[in-house]
DNA sequence: TTGAAAGCGCTAACAG
DNA sequence: CTGTTAGCGCTTTCAA
């Protein structure tokens, strides 16, 4: 057959159809031409519906459905700066509340059609300015960093880029832009006060080898030294006993095995994390100490089996979940124009005591 | 109408550097003025270096580190059809497997500067199919699916969408395209086996209440009954107990609770996780059974705290690192236009055993 | 080896 | 409400 009669500009004889769509996919164009409409009422059609009449979404979205249209978001995220790409940046996945984290940052994210980008960064990666450059390259529009502190370099970059930051995990002193965390310091000073205040006064922390958690131990031991406190509640010996990274349950038995040597009487250990805890209450036990009569612990973290082991393990509980869902909203509403009214949000904590303490 | 190109209009005067900068960061083409070469052998400077005088080279990346320039991948993905995206869609980042399979993809495909977007389809949620779409509309150059089983329809979009695609986790029928996986029925053969060459004959399934879940219930029941068993050495009872996803201790502890009630005798459970088998293994303890003795118990994943629990927890491991790495190169290689040799892989299992067998 | 031209598929900004 | 016109920033193609 040939063209029908039109007075239009002479079109390319049609490709067979099944072939150029395995190629390339059909185009907003190829919609807008099967709709009978503009592209640009097409467009509008499926982002703006209604910016437009009914006649036309309905030939639209029967267009799209017929033919499995899916637009392309590079070109649209070329064209409107937008990219509906987030990105996160983590040391690692397996972190406990990372998980809660990134997890419930992309349910909120794919609520409003954003997608979420995963970067890990390891423990102490010196190829971190190369993935926050490969994230910047994809255009999203926001960052997310877990628990990562960018180089100096790093921060100039992402200013630069003028990408939405949040930061988490972490009530940094001078913030890039947003923040959604909770203080290291008032942490370790209430878990002080906690263990001291229920009798305990030889002292012990397990934790990390690097500088935040030699800060969180320093806070620990100067609040249970606290001069201000009554002596007869203040602590008689604070141990610090350092492990590498990343937490494990061996890394805190060894750690309660070497802990035990120098102090042999210490009577409450604060881990890092929950981990490391289970891994001092299951040397403890080996060891034919009492949890918690000998020994008390708590935790860090409340993974989801500090309630069941036994005895239950007391811990400091974050809320990563909420942590997700108010960074994914801040940056939805950043990128969206909307105002936001708190950029720095201070998330808490609380402390669960079950029977390890 | 327009006649096409006689009249261009010639090239508008450079306008102010730094006003464009900060507005909408700076580009190829300014990059390539300062740099004094044309956009194209600025880009091949960046991409290609070998294709370029060691003169330009210098020059570009001179620039380059002087502006900061970041490449915008959004436009290059748009012209050259490659994102130097992957997505990846799992159940749940919590699982045991998944989360070594995603740390270790991340990590394979950021030495070849891909990013991983992850997507989580939840167990059984029915927006599956929007996930899809969207991800899609992000034109990843490959995407990985983990414990997923697409719909109909998704598969169709999946295969129209023409863009590579690894099923991981299980070695399914008629995969889409590759697939990196192991085989559910085979280890649920090789446990019951396992199981009943032990002694063990009155036999327990704890896991999901969901299809994958009842099958390997199935084929682990109908193996400890096979006629083909010497009479001897077969099972004398084999009980399945379902309990809801997703998998905890607490679960598995209640599970056992509930399956002592129906089957006192149970000498031996199989659980469909490390962490239902840790609840199970505390339930037993709870109520005064002898873990191997009175009741073994054997686990799935190898998590990280199986080897450290007491008694130390025998389990099936599966390699998620190596699931991770595969699927990752698959995908690269397979963007890169390199032909693939191996398109599906079976990564198979060991049995590991410890204490509590 | 280098460069000019021509888009990739979409949307912002206007005009009707 | 609808359509037209220009790009977004990069790469492909092809010619020099």
């Amino acid at each position: 057959m040939t063209s029908k009669g039109d007075h239009k500009k002479v079109l390319q004889p049609v490709e067979p159809v099944g072939r150029s769509r395995a190629k390339r996919g059909i185009t907003l164009l190829d919609l807008a031409k099967i709709a009978g409409v503009s592209p640009m009422s097409a467009s509008r059609a499926l982002n703006t519906p209604d910016q437009v009449s009914e006649k036309i979404l309905q030939k639209v979205r029967a267009a799209a459905s017929d033919t499995g249209y899916v637009a392309n978001r590079l070109a649209g995220g070329l064209a409107s700066q937008r990219s509906r790409l987030v990105a996160a940046v983590i040391p690692s996945i397996a972190g406990p509340v990372f998980q809660d984290m990134v997890q419930s940052l992309i349910a909120s994210l794919a609520e409003s059609r954003y997608q979420l980008m995963l970067g890990q960064s390891g423990y102490g990666t010196p190829r971190e300015d190369d993935l926050l450059k490969a994230i910047i390259g994809q255009r999203p529009d926001g960052i997310v960093l877990g628990g990562v502190v960018p180089s100096e370099a790093g921060r100039l970059q992402l200013l630069a880029s003028g990408i939405p930051v949040v930061e988490t995990w972490d009530m940094v002193e001078s913030p890039i832009d947003m923040v959604v965390g909770f203080s290291h310091d008032e942490i370790a000073v209430a878990v002080a006060e906690y263990l001291l205040s229920r009798g305990r006064r030889r002292l012990a922390f397990v934790g990390g080898d690097h500088a935040r958690a030699r800060r969180r131990a320093l806070s620990f031991s100067s609040a249970a030294f606290d001069k201000k406190r009554p002596a007869a509640r203040r602590a008689k010996s604070v141990h610090i006993e350092a492990m590498p990274a990343p937490a494990t349950m061996r890394g805190g038995r060894e750690a309660l095995g070497r802990l035990l040597k120098l102090q042999p009487d210490t009577d409450a250990v604060f881990c890092s994390s929950d981990l490391i805890a289970l891994g001092v209450m299951t040397e403890a036990q080996a060891r034919g100490l009492r949890v918690p009569a000998d020994l008390a612990i708590i935790g860090f973290g409340d993974l989801h089996f500090a309630a069941d082991v036994s005895p239950a393990l007391s811990t400091v509980h974050i809320d990563g979940t909420a942590i997700g869902a108010i960074a994914g909203r801040l940056i939805i509403d950043r990128s969206e124009g909307r105002d936001i009214a708190q950029p720095i949000v201070d998330i808490g904590f609380s402390i669960i005591t079950r029977e390890s303490t």
